[in-house]
DNA sequence: ATGAAAGCGCTAACAA
DNA sequence: TTGTTAGCGCTTTCAT
């Protein structure tokens, strides 16, 4: 059995004949060997748990994807688990994943996330990654939220005659807070005042968006010609709104966007937006990982915060 | 040991008193049982596994989603590998798949899957999902790709005053087949002749279609209003080709798509297109792996065909 | 109602 | 260079 082993693993001394004998026999009798039994010796599953709310979001999926690249060469195999953005659901799958023995697990955050992680003390390597989770000290990958709302809001203040307005993203979701910071410091630093701060929630969504921009446009007692939408659904919903309304992107009203979905260059106009680097995101979060699962401390407890790109297209 | 472990599966007989002090101290040491123990045990490891060539395709992610949702009341977690549709990372994948004892298989078929199955005989329950593989024979599920093309062009002919074009898929996927084959029995159907059929290669991409559009566009010799694109990427890759050379949808050429992406809905103007029944799919495939995974025998080695729905927004 | 023992398939230490 | 043995963490007889 040992040798055998030896030859399968080629591990240790192992006489060639006996080597080729050992595989001739081995795919003769269509043998696979078994992973479990494997993991239970050497401590590793090979394994990579990805725990997101909602695998029909492009975004997440793109950033699924760079994580599935990234760890591909090192022999992962990803386990991707759905929480449907159901808390009870996300803590089953959490605990799943520890009695699956994953090596290591990406965390998709969502409101309830933060309380998950405190009320464990994780032996099992984590890192949070697109929406942070400010109050918990694991270690964390997104995008700059903060820098990349501010550059849209730059660029639309350079191209707009009027104050920009946003659509925000939901209270409960973390990443919808620096995007709104980034809008009301832009607009500071472009020497405007909190009256002139135009504020709806988009909600993230398509509907969100929609309504949102619908609203702007019904206000009607400030002149409106820009708008950051925290995120690309809310701003498709809001190129919708300005058609139906009869108005037109960008002659009448400018839009930029957030995360640069696939959607977005399908979209007449195509959407200006700021580009999350989503297969950087996944290969930081990898690597991480992996130096947890070798046992190394991370010392940095700051969030990596990775740039985000200015994408100009017809919509700014 | 053992008493513990009935304790804890709640299996066989155990004073109340003992399960209460079972459970107290496993909650106290923060116990987690090992599931690649109890898998080797009993030989389930309560998994399904996912071969996907692209996971940030919208259609696929939206099908697993249905498989995510069906399998999870029976406790199954998902394996999901992408091979990035290469032939050699495909092969890998599903070896590495039986190596972790996945308890049945879903394979999104690409070009190279029919060779890869012809050469292993399955003790693994295996589904074929999508785009079938005629040569197999295997269990398949997928939308009926024939009489959903021939929904769509039945309704382009009615709205046109001449013969619609197509732009089809490549030929090495087989969906693309029924499809190309239902746009011309369609045509047939309608008292056209093969002489009216107007065929150009979409290549299920957004590139491909405006591509392809912009042919049909330059050719010019026959009256064009009505397109039939063999999958929404290559439609939404048409409309922009349209407005790019001036034209109006549908005013001036009318599309219809296949699939019911997410982004159809968020286009302008929205695609008419035919849905497949994500959700269903995902249903009709997780019944058959279980049930194949207990040791059913499947009677009916036929593919099964869902019906897709034609869905009318703008475009058409 | 509980405990002792065997064994699932593998690897690693050790001996030969 | 190969074989023997123990043990990874669990479940399942079989005794008690």
């Amino acid at each position: 059995m040992a040798t055998v082993s030896r030859a399968l693993n080629k591990s240790g001394y192992v006489k060639p004949e006996t080597l080729a004998r050992v595989m001739a026999v081995a795919s003769e009798l269509g043998y696979v060997p078994n992973r479990q039994a494997r993991a239970m010796v050497n401590g590793s599953t090979q394994t990579l748990g990805i725990l997101i709310p909602d695998m029909d979001n492009a975004l997440f999926m793109r950033i699924v994807r760079g994580i599935n690249d990234a760890s591909y060469p090192y022999g992962y195999s990803l386990l991707i688990m759905d929480s449907r953005g159901n808390p009870e659901r996300e803590g089953k799958i959490f605990r799943t994943m520890q009695e699956l023995r994953v090596d290591g697990l990406v965390l998709f955050a969502t409101p309830g996330t933060a309380l998950l992680l405190d009320s464990f003390e994780y032996p099992l390597p984590v890192v949070v990654i697109d929406r942070l989770l400010p109050t918990c000290a694991v270690p964390q990958v997104s995008v700059d939220h903060y820098r990349g709302a501010r550059d849209a809001v730059e660029l639309l203040l350079k191209e707009c005659r009027h104050p920009p307005a946003t659509l925000a993203g939901p209270h409960d979701v973390t990443s919808s807070w620096p995007r709104l910071q980034g809008y009301r410091d832009a607009l500071r630093a472009g020497g405007l005042s909190q009256a002139d701060e135009r504020i709806e929630f988009g909600e993230y969504t398509y509907e969100g968006g929609y309504r949102g921009m619908m609203r702007l446009l019904n206000e009607g007692t400030r002149l409106l010609d820009g708008v950051f939408a925290a995120n690309d659904l809310s701003a498709l919903g809001a190129l919708r709104a300005l058609r139906d309304k009869g108005y037109q992107c960008p002659e009448d009203v400018r839009i930029v966007g957030f995360d640069d979905i696939e959607a977005t260059r399908y979209v007449y106009p195509s959407l200006t937006t700021i580009r999350q680097p989503m297969d950087e995101i996944g290969r930081v979060a990898v690597d991480m990982l992996l130096k947890l699962a070798s046992g190394d401390i991370i010392v940095d407890e700051e969030p990596v915060l990775l740039p985000g790109e200015l994408i100009r297209r017809e919509s700014c």
